[in-house]
DNA sequence: AAAAAAATTAAACAATCGTATAAATCTGCT
DNA sequence: AGCAGATTTATACGATTGTTTAATTTTTTT
């Protein structure tokens, strides 16, 4: 009388997706093999096409359903910058970390369309529905380019700049960056925009 | 007479070196194979190992040494965030698309390394200089973030709302964040931001 | 035109990839 | 204990990876 109901064993099912999700994150979908996967897990081979199907399979599993930020909009809207820059600073401690997985995997081509659904529904979304004046959809959608940029800049590629700097100088402007983008009517004054060189 | 000076015939190596970086660009460093790149060439595999080296060496080749945006450095510091939007917003209409490869391939650990040093030096470096006021390191590579990441979920991952939305709103707010890094003094009363929550 | 050098190709190397199959081990029930 | 089903393992398959070697074609020089 366990707490499994299907008909594959949860203690190594899970084993397995943890194994997936750091590798993954850590390594890319295609820097890391099933064998390393299953070896780092404790398990055979074998287990992951029995339980996930496929290497993709496995991914979906993994990665996706853990892509959320919904802890962010816990608090009030008007310190959200402040959160979110606190949350990108901190060195993952323990467990998963989700904007690395999202930048390491999100660039490759077989991932990306798992990734922006799941974006789109568990992070954009709802920070749109948080967010008050118009295109809600655009300015959460911008929300997450600067923490994923900022992710990819300082931590993936690691600029120096970036990794080395003073922290608080870099959490304070990364927070009023963000903020900036959920207070409304904040570019409404078209501030520092004077000349639009667009097609024709 | 012709103008080439090394031991390797010019006219294919630049085949390859073009091929590479579409290839790389649009697929990722572990996304695409020797064989491959060498077809779409019109070369034989064994080529890019005689010119190259390695995959590696080819990718050293082809990529990091055209990561540069100098072209935005050209007008005035007042209109950066303009220019900048403006260069996002194109369709990379012919030849390499620098933004892309740098999201693509800077999320292999293999590749970030290198983009690491070739972004530091021809890209963050150079605009630190045009940049006035304090930390200024720290803003270009904010910058950076902020383009990298619209660049990374606008097209790679492909964010609806960023992907579809009115290009003109887009444009606009876009080019103002960036040009509130760029301006001094924008973060200097700490706008918006009200409480951190840091260490101890 | 013959010889030398450069450039390109075909073929195969060992390694690893994701995946599938069949045997072996473990677990719980009567 | 002994059987039945679930769970895990060992093994191998075909394909593809980056890379290398030797033979061949093309180009240049004498």
């Amino acid at each position: 009388m366990d707490d499994q109901a299907t008909a594959v064993s949860v203690r190594t099912a899970d084993a397995i997706l943890q194994a997936a999700r750091t590798q993954f994150t850590h390594l890319g979908y295609d820097g890391i093999g099933l064998r390393a996967i299953a070896d780092l897990a404790g398990v055979n081979v074998a287990l992951i096409g029995r339980y996930f199907g496929s290497k993709e399979g496995l991914f979906l599993a993994a990665v996706p359903p853990r892509l959320d930020i919904r802890a962010l909009l816990a608090g009030p809207m008007s310190t959200f910058g402040t959160r979110a820059a606190a949350i990108m600073d901190m060195k993952s401690a323990r467990g998963f970390d989700p904007m690395m997985a999202l930048v390491r995997v999100g660039a490759s081509p077989d991932c990306a369309p798992a990734l922006r659904t799941a974006l789109d529904e568990q992070v954009i979304s709802p920070l749109a529905m948080r967010l008050d004046g118009d295109h809600t959809q655009l300015r959460a959608g911008m929300v997450m380019s600067v923490m994923a940029g900022y992710e990819m800049m300082s931590r993936t590629i690691g600029i120096d700049a970036l990794r080395d700097a003073a922290g608080e100088q870099r959490r304070l402007w990364l927070a009023a960056l963000i903020q900036q983008i959920v207070d409304e009517d904040t570019f409404d004054k078209g501030a520092g925009t004077e000349d639009i060189r667009g097609e024709h």
